[in-house]
DNA sequence: GGTTATTAGTGGTTGAAAGTGGTTGAAAAC
DNA sequence: GTTTTCAACCACTTTCAACCACTAATAACC
């Protein structure tokens, strides 16, 4: 399960360093696609495989939103020997990601933020519906 | 699978450089045909015989629009040594191509873009419907 | 608690590959 | 026979992946 939150620098060559815990659960190889809100998705091959059978059988309607949207912006992704990734421009572009960064686990895929619109959306998480939502599960 | 978006401009002399990536996934030679929304579609030769063959197969009302747009546009495109294509002006035409371009992977086809008509159909992707679909598949 | 060993993270260099511009020569068109 | 077109090269530039070297942080051990 992916989990945490992991903050680095874009170096000017575009490098970022990659979280090493998550590096190892997505293994060598990953994705990584536009995501929701402006950020990046980060998913294992397996993740994405799933992801694009799944794609792949939606009605027409929906289906082409969705590949353009999914496999046009995936990269492959593979951490150097150091464990930095390189993310295209046009990713880079799409997050508003040019220098602070926030990696963050979220259950079966990662996500990667511009640090200061990844603060805005904790600050925007209201605390109640949290709580309402807890409560509904019974914790 | 065919994944990824790749920026170029064409040549005065009606070249365009080819996105290595997509080409070591298409092979050596390749068809490009028009597409839907005014893009060019491409395939490598396997999906192109498979396109032909479901055409085949259509009842004969439908089957003739198919395979005049199909078979009429199509193209064999080979690239040369540096790994750029000449599109055709007809096709070229179709699709408003004139300086940038962009490439596009789509699953088993790549397609090419107008980079202005691609900018616009990415915005125009509404960020609510691709949540929708991304929650009924569970993602 | 302090020292050492190990892993995580950062910066810079280099060489191969990707991408761009231009030239030439054969074939087609006039 | 001349001109035009265009594929096939050649040469150059740029980009980026693969390293190497170093520092910081963390974990392990005495």
């Amino acid at each position: 399960m992916l989990i945490g939150e992991y903050s680095y620098n874009i170096d000017p060559k575009g490098r970022m360093n990659f979280p090493s815990k998550i590096r190892d659960y997505l293994s060598e190889i990953f994705i990584v696609t536009k995501g929701l809100d402006n950020c990046l998705f980060v998913f294992s091959m397996e993740e994405w495989n799933k992801l694009a059978e799944d794609i792949k059988r939606l009605p027409r309607s929906k289906a082409v939103a969705m590949q353009r949207f999914y496999f046009g912006s995936a990269q492959e992704i593979i951490p150097d020997k150091q464990g930095r990734i390189l993310i295209p421009i046009n990713l880079r572009e799409y997050a508003n990601i040019e220098k602070e960064v926030v990696v963050v686990g979220a259950l079966n895929r990662a996500e990667i933020w511009n640090t200061d619109r990844w603060k805005k959306v904790c600050d925007d998480l209201s605390a109640e519906s949290i709580a309402e939502t807890m409560e509904e599960l019974g914790f």
